[in-house]
DNA sequence: ATGAAAGCGCTAACAT
DNA sequence: ATGTTAGCGCTTTCAT
């Protein structure tokens, strides 16, 4: 006859065994546990005393399978190398620590079907809500899995997603630079940015060119590349665009890594910034203060817009976990800012 | 009298009402769902259908309390805007969507109370095992609870833990740097490190001394600064370092973040790196490239270290789920190497 | 091949 | 204040 052993080494304790080695009920171990009313304050310090002893530990889900919502958020993004996934995270991180939530990251590569697994996994583990940066390509069933759950678009957003999304609006920003080289006199402005089947390429575009039309800038398309993100890219790009014949007097990168792989290629060249060549990067990592000379660049407030999106997502889960109806969220285009450093000066007199 | 709509609107489905909808008993549909033997093919046919149009999801939390253990892994670290931890979160967060496992991430700034939160919710959800960069100064708990788990520590070590570690050898990293610089000539270096509470910390001053022993040079101890590994005392100290009298002909800085801040104080100065001074930096993020003078620096292998860890994690996680006992492994102390750019170069002649 | 029933660990409604 | 009981959704014997 196999008897567990009565206090000690028992592997994963119960409040059962608890109740037990105490010798009362493991409802009253729930509720001493719980910190509930109706409890005698001696047998809270008891129980409280056994279960450290035991060292036992709560089992979460049986707990979320009583009490149907677990205390799970979720962040679904591209890519964690970027300073936008790194200051989302480390804001989220901390957000949902002091919310008592654990928050699972994700990371699609921009793959859908990597995506759909994700929602997929996030949806069974009865997740509390999903900040996500959304695939190009969501398919279908993604969207319709996160239709039920409490959910902020963050950075880019879907058309098949309804939830609000917080963005920055990268059309004004790029609107910006073009404005500023412009009035530097500046003519032949260079352009590298995402492909069209991203919210934020598209936006990043027209803002390039409405800048440009307003100064009544004619638009050359060699000098407009659209392409992956990646430094690579924008390396390749900036230095096809330098070889142009004339070639650009300015050249705007609209984002992060591409503003990494342009001032690489710039680099390679003899060209001297800015007398030379113009250049105004995207986003604003701490390291573009230090180049020679320190690089003008679109500023993008990534901790308020983190702030806002997660600020979203908490109002509804709160919502949703006292039963009231989810008001209705607006969606958020945060408005960046051109920080003038040392790249910028008016073009060399041809 | 209430009744569930027949086979639509509800909002959770579970088991139960797929069986109903199909007319068959529950078991049935778990097994179909599955693909378990014993059950015919056009039964699990007709169970997938009815499920997906009942929208049907898992409940994790319930079949985790079934088979006593969740598909999540846990990464805990100090901070997120370190190349370390997107490196890490990277490899992470793709090998555990690979093995079909959620990633856990938690912040702890280097706060143990956090810490200890962090790795009881961990326990709580019956966690499969955890990456850990453990804080200097962990709490006893924190220690017994992460015993029964499967653990690997990454980047600092614990005394307290008993679980193998994976760290980079800082201490013949910073030594390959003061031979470079000795080599060189240099006489006077500056050191900028941890505080002596942390592995990283000793272990990055002791290669210190020791290559200054090595080449017979003495060490004053006004050239080695202590402290918060953040850009501010990198610069602080970098800034004091260089009104020393005489000034230090060449600074190591022992850490991404203090290599950010040295060089931020350098530009700060009339100093021309490397002809007045030579500066090595530590840790490769891209844009070192891209200084002028492109820094030298002690390289990491990030990807590497990051790969042994979570393999080694795995390993321990799969001998568990098959009973096997957990072969006890080995700590991996990787070595960095040394890139030689253009920040470095004799001292100038007094 | 399918159904019936038990039980994982917990909370909460209902007794006492 | 404490005990009894039911049931959350699922997997897994054990029957049939």
């Amino acid at each position: 006859m196999r008897t567990k052993k009565a206090t000690a080494g028992i592997s994963n304790p119960t409040i059962k065994d608890i109740a037990n080695a105490l010798g009362v009920s493991h409802s009253t171990v729930s509720r001493a546990l719980n910190d509930q009313r109706h409890i005698s304050k001696d047998m809270k310090v008891r129980v409280r005393q056994a279960a450290s002893e035991l060292g036992y530990i709560v089992n979460a889900g049986a707990r979320t399978l009583r009490q149907a919502n677990s205390a799970l958020v979720g962040l679904i993004a591209p890519d964690v190398m970027s300073e936008l996934f790194a200051v989302m995270c480390k804001v989220l991180a901390l957000r949902c620590a002091r919310a008592g939530y654990q928050l699972a990251v994700s990371i699609t590569e921009d793959d859908p079907a990597v995506e759909l697994a994700h929602v997929k996994a996030l949806r069974q583990a009865r997740a509390l809500g999903v900040v996500i940066i959304p695939t190009p390509h969501m398919l279908a069933e993604t969207a319709e899995l996160l239709k039920p759950t409490c959910v902020v678009q963050f950075s880019r957003h879907h058309e098949r997603l309804t939830a609000p999304a917080v963005t920055i609006d990268g059309a004004s920003g790029v609107a910006a630079a073009v404005h500023h080289l412009a009035e530097l006199g500046h003519k032949r402005i260079g352009f590298v940015g995402l492909p069209s089947d991203r919210s934020t390429g598209v936006g990043r575009l027209r803002g390039f060119m409405e800048g440009m039309a307003q100064h009544g800038l004619p638009v050359e398309p060699a000098l407009v590349r659209q392409g992956p993100g990646t430094t690579e890219f924008g390396r390749a790009m900036t230095a096809a665009l330098l070889q142009q014949n004339p070639r650009p007097t300015a050249i705007i990168l609209s984002t992060a890594d591409l503003t990494q792989g342009g001032v690489e290629a710039t680099r390679r060249t003899n060209l001297v910034i800015p007398k030379d060549l113009s250049v105004v990067g995207f986003g604003d990592p701490a390291w573009l203060r230090l180049l020679t000379p320190p690089l003008s660049t679109v500023g993008l407030t990534l901790g308020e817009s983190s702030e806002a999106a997660i600020s979203m997502l908490l109002r509804q889960i709160e919502a949703k976990e006292e039963g009231r109806p989810i008001e209705p969220q607006a969606s958020l285009e945060l408005e960046p800012y051109l920080i003038l450093r040392s790249s910028t000066a008016p073009p060399p007199k041809a």
